[in-house]
DNA sequence: TGTGATGATTTCGG
DNA sequence: CCGAAATCATCACA
């Protein structure tokens, strides 16, 4: 193995160099040589360093003789392990400060490693200091300028490297991304949380609006399509599995309801709030989801009838408080069942999506047949802080 | 390591 | 172009 090589092999080899330097060094800078022998010693490499210092300021033809020179003395060596060691050092330095968040594994074992050869990562400024110092205490004196290795052609090879790193690295994500191995993350719990409760509010009519897309998408922090595909996802997986669903709507349909009963007082607006014949406040959790999907009949998807007659003895159970703060948590399907309504919609023939459950014209759910989310009839009204959910009907701003 | 959950992509129909 | 449905690929957890 030449010394560029073992320049270029980092931590992984540090045990190696380590030993590399203990001998390298110890033999030729014996302590129990005599005193004289060392003073020739320091002289010594301290003109072979100022050789290496100058080599890049000479020809090529000169250079390469010098190289030869320096490559042939016998204290190349201990001084190249040295070096072997500062840059050690150096890039262990420089780990320690890159506190970032695990990417793939592989990669990450690439990007050590190439930390490790200074190809990637920050440019290390330190790391000549480093070495001047040490220069320092192996030439004995504090003479040496702290540049010692940017000058040295071996910087310029990083150079080339890392180039080609960079390159490669791009190389690689583009084929990531398009050679169908997706990198995929989990949401966070926060955006999964928001995308929930937006969700199981409109169940009558989960297509949000582009204006609700993209304020959830920035709620979130992720991108528009993210949050379609999520919704695609949602609504066909709500589908396939209503009955396990269910716990998760109740979940949310209480905190809606909560959340609602917390902020309501302002917006009695012009809804007949009707003392419910059931004990008004108690409803909350357990009762939600009866009006959602309810019905648990056969075909997993509710149809409205059914929630109608399921749901009825509820409505004024929630009514009160969803529809007094303007109706987070299935505003919509209350207005249907109060109204009779379950016409299918959107004949009009602007998509399900382009409305949200407020709008008058709703959206349904076209799956076979069935009407999944049935579209709503909006008596839309407003007043949830959520922006998202409460625009003016006249929303369809883009088309 | 197996498995369910989940985000993304593909296919298909309107 | 949108959404449903199927499927893929990865994540996350026991």
């Amino acid at each position: 193995m030449d010394d560029q090589q073992r320049l270029m092999h980092g931590h992984g080899a540090s045990a190696t160099m380590a030993h590399g330097i203990s001998q390298g060094y110890m033999q030729t800078v014996d302590p129990s040589q005599p005193p004289h022998d060392q003073e020739n010693t320091k002289r010594e490499i301290g003109e072979i360093l100022q050789q290496i210092m100058n080599i890049t300021d000479q020809s090529l033809d000169e250079a390469q003789a010098r190289k030869h020179t320096l490559n042939c003395h016998r204290l190349k060596p201990a001084l190249f392990s040295v070096l072997c060691e500062i840059k050690e050092k150096t890039v262990l330095s420089i780990r320690g400060q890159q506190e970032e968040e695990p990417p793939d594994p592989q990669l990450l074992r690439l990007d050590n490693m190439l930390l490790a050869e200074g190809v990637a990562g920050p440019e290390k400024g330190g790391g000549s200091a480093a070495a001047a110092n040490a220069s320092a205490a192996v030439s004995g004196g504090p003479g040496q300028p702290d540049n010692a290795i940017e000058h040295s052609d071996y910087r310029a090879k990083l150079a080339q490297i890392r180039s080609i790193y960079h390159t490669e690295l791009e190389k690689y994500e583009q084929a990531l991304l398009s050679s169908g191995r997706r990198k995929r993350r989990n949401f966070s719990k926060q955006a999964t949380e928001i995308l929930n409760e937006y969700f199981y509010s409109h169940l009558s009519n989960p297509y949000p609006s582009e204006e609700a897309k993209e304020e959830l998408a920035r709620k979130c922090g992720i991108t528009v399509s993210q949050i379609c595909n999520w919704f695609g996802n949602k609504r066909i997986r709500y589908k396939k599995n209503i009955g396990k669903e269910q716990e998760e709507a109740n979940l949310y349909a209480a905190k809606a309801a909560s959340r609602a009963a917390a902020t309501m007082n302002a917006s009695q607006s012009g809804y007949n709030m009707v003392p419910n014949s059931q004990g008004g406040g108690q409803m909350m959790a357990g009762q939600q989801p009866d009006m959602y999907n309810l019905n648990v009949n056969g075909d997993g998807y509710s149809s409205s009838a059914a929630v109608g007659a399921n749901v009825q003895s509820q409505v004024n159970a929630l009514r009160h408080v969803i529809a007094s703060t303007g109706g987070y948590a299935g505003e919509n399907i209350y207005d249907r069942i109060q109204q009779g309504g379950n016409k299918p919609a959107s004949s009009s023939g602007s998509r399900p999506e382009s409305q949200d459950g407020n709008k008058p014209g709703g959206g349904e759910l076209r799956i076979s047949a069935v009407p999944e989310f049935p579209d709503i009839q909006g008596l839309s009204e407003s007043g949830d802080d959520d922006s998202t959910q409460d625009e003016p009907p006249s929303k369809r701003s883009k088309v």
